[in-house]
RNA sequence: GCCCCCAUCGUCUAGAGGCCUAGGACGCCACCCUUUCAAGGUGGAGAUCACCGGUUCGAAUCCGGUUGGGGGUACCA
């Protein structure tokens, strides 16, 4: 059996597209699997739309995602490394060139100097007709003579392909048996615009054979075109690659998905807070499964598994939700060190963003680690979360202090009483342990629900209702603080008793 | 229009003729735990396996058709 090379073959027109990430995680867990080689090969010939800020950001996404190929660019803009160099499109003209160069020679395409007008009114007709819209061949059978007089006209020429009839069949490795006529193919199709550069099909085909890719795994909306790629590999005399095409990504409407109405941008996750172990896990169980109720697993562990056997056949509806599950899921396997690490940038981002007021120490962030690791489901939540920690002057809505079964003065009293007992514990032991048990005895003496003597206390010194642990919470804010939001708590629910309660 | 692909709970899926009175997970709802929020635990609702015919002693699983959805139909990728 010849050796497994897979490839990814992204086009720097747009950021890294979810899609584009799964079909690289899928290609790069089944050259794994398999002890393949996995190749990354820029398609840059839509020079047009290329950028190469969106080459970098296909870079960066995909060693985010902790995706590594064996062969192609290692940066953007350079380093191509393998032994099938360059990897960009664009630096292998020639070969394009060579090969349309062979099959013209060999008859099997042909230059045509169709105008674009005489293409819209074939199209045009074709439509009045209700006929599918195909080429009509009017460039097809032109003498040597013909194509001399056109191009002394100084017009250029763009290179069709002759399809020939008959009936083209392949064996996707997701599907089975999948077989086109090739009427249905529009066709001679152009594979060298009149600029000389060569359209997708034609450079995807001409690549993959001279590199050597052995399996070709894709989306679904390329199944399509591989009748013209199967096509093409064989008038170029090579051995067609097996294919298995992948089932979409879809909206919510089933429709592919689309900037439009899913994020698609992988640095848009990364940017709420997801971690690459998450987005891997899922994107690796959206359209296969193991077969098994297994579904926390690393990369490594996809790749122990992953076969194309169980890729589904029908299209995935991107679920945000459970992606948000599977990342709390991977957020708790974290270890501290490494939560610390992934969390600065989102606390930096809040300073930056002015929601607050200092970037803390990766020491205060590791303290607060155990109080809010279960309850991130994003990195991006940490703000959100215990931002109240690192504000300086905490606005706080005095109403919401006042607890649901509690009016103003009771409030007012209660945050009073918890002042005094929480200024009792001494600096050096203001712990948990120590502030509870007196608050308890409090409430109790008091005849409160512990539980809303809390709630008032939680709010005067978070400003919210939904916090981690009250006093865990205190501790971190400190006694200083604490006694100082309290002061200001109780000052603001004094004026909201005698102004608004009876 | 034409060609192709697809079709199991709202969603992701298990299921390769009897183990299916269809399993798991997300989400949802209860309850437990509990100072709030999470997390965790337990339980529940939720799928006449799109529909109709066939094959078979027996079909979610095989075959045919219908319907529905999607993708492709460029000198885009």
């Amino acid at each position: 059996m010849p050796d497994i090379r897979v490839r990814i073959a992204p086009s720097p027109t747009g950021p890294l597209h979810i899609g584009t990430a799964r079909t690289a995680l899928f290609n790069a867990l089944y050259a794994r699997r398999h002890g393949g080689t996995f190749v990354l090969r820029l398609e840059d010939t839509d020079v047009a739309r290329n950028t190469l800020a969106f080459e970098q950001d296909i870079l960066d996404g995909l060693h985010w995602l902790g995706i590594t190929w064996d062969e192609g660019p290692d940066s953007a803009g350079g380093g191509d490394r393998g032994p099938y160099a360059p990897y960009r499109q664009l630096q292998r003209l020639e070969r394009h060139a060579a090969a349309a160069a062979d099959l013209l020679a060999r008859d099997l395409a042909y230059p045509c100097y169709c105008t674009p007008e005489e293409m819209e009114a074939d199209r045009k007709a074709q439509e009045a007709d209700r006929q599918p819209p195909r080429y009509v061949g009017r460039c097809a059978t032109l003498t040597a003579a013909d194509r001399a007089a056109r191009e002394a006209e100084g017009r250029r020429g763009a290179v069709r392909f002759r399809v020939q009839p008959g009936i083209v069949g392949f064996d996707d490795a997701v599907r089975g048996r999948v077989e086109f006529d090739t009427s249905n193919l529009g066709g001679d199709f152009v594979i060298v615009r009149a600029d000389g550069t060569p359209l997708y099909h034609f450079a995807v085909v001409v690549d993959d054979a001279a590199m050597e890719i052995s399996h070709v795994i894709r989306g679904e909306d390329h199944i399509s075109n591989t009748p013209k790629h199967i096509l093409l590999f064989r008038a170029l005399g090579h051995a067609e690659p097996v294919f298995a095409h992948l089932p979409l990504i879809l909206n919510a409407d089933r429709t592919k998905m689309s900037k439009r109405k899913t994020q698609t941008a992988v640095s848009d996750y990364i940017a709420q807070g997801f971690i690459r172990e998450a987005l891997v896990n899922y994107l690796a169980l959206l359209g296969w499964s193991t077969g098994t109720e297994e579904e926390i697993l690393s990369f490594d562990e996809l790749a122990a598994r992953f076969d194309l056997d169980h890729v589904q056949k029908g299209g995935a509806i991107f679920d945000r939700e459970r992606l948000e599950w599977i990342n709390g899921q991977w957020i708790r396997r974290l270890d501290d060190e490494d939560l610390v690490t992934r969390l600065e940038p989102f606390l930096e981002a809040e300073h930056v963003a002015g929601r607050i007021d200092r970037t803390p120490t990766a020491e205060e962030i590791r303290t607060v680690l155990p109080m809010i690791r279960e309850r991130l489901p994003t990195l991006g939540a940490v703000g959100d979360l215990i931002g109240f920690l690192w504000i300086d002057e905490l606005a706080v809505d005095p109403a919401l202090i006042v607890p649901k079964r509690w009016d103003a003065a009771t409030t007012a009293a209660g945050l009073i009483a918890a002042r005094e007992a929480i200024a009792a514990v001494g600096a050096v032991s203001f712990e948990s342990e120590e502030i509870e048990p007196p608050l308890r005895e409090l409430a109790e003496r008091r005849g409160w629900k512990a539980g809303d003597l809390f709630m008032a206390l939680r709010v005067a010194a978070t400003g919210r209702t939904a916090t981690p642990p009250l006093f865990d919470t205190l501790v971190a804010l400190g006694r200083e603080r604490t006694l100082a939001r309290l002061d200001a708590a109780i000052a603001a629910v004094g004026r909201l008793a005698e102004g608004g309660t009876p």
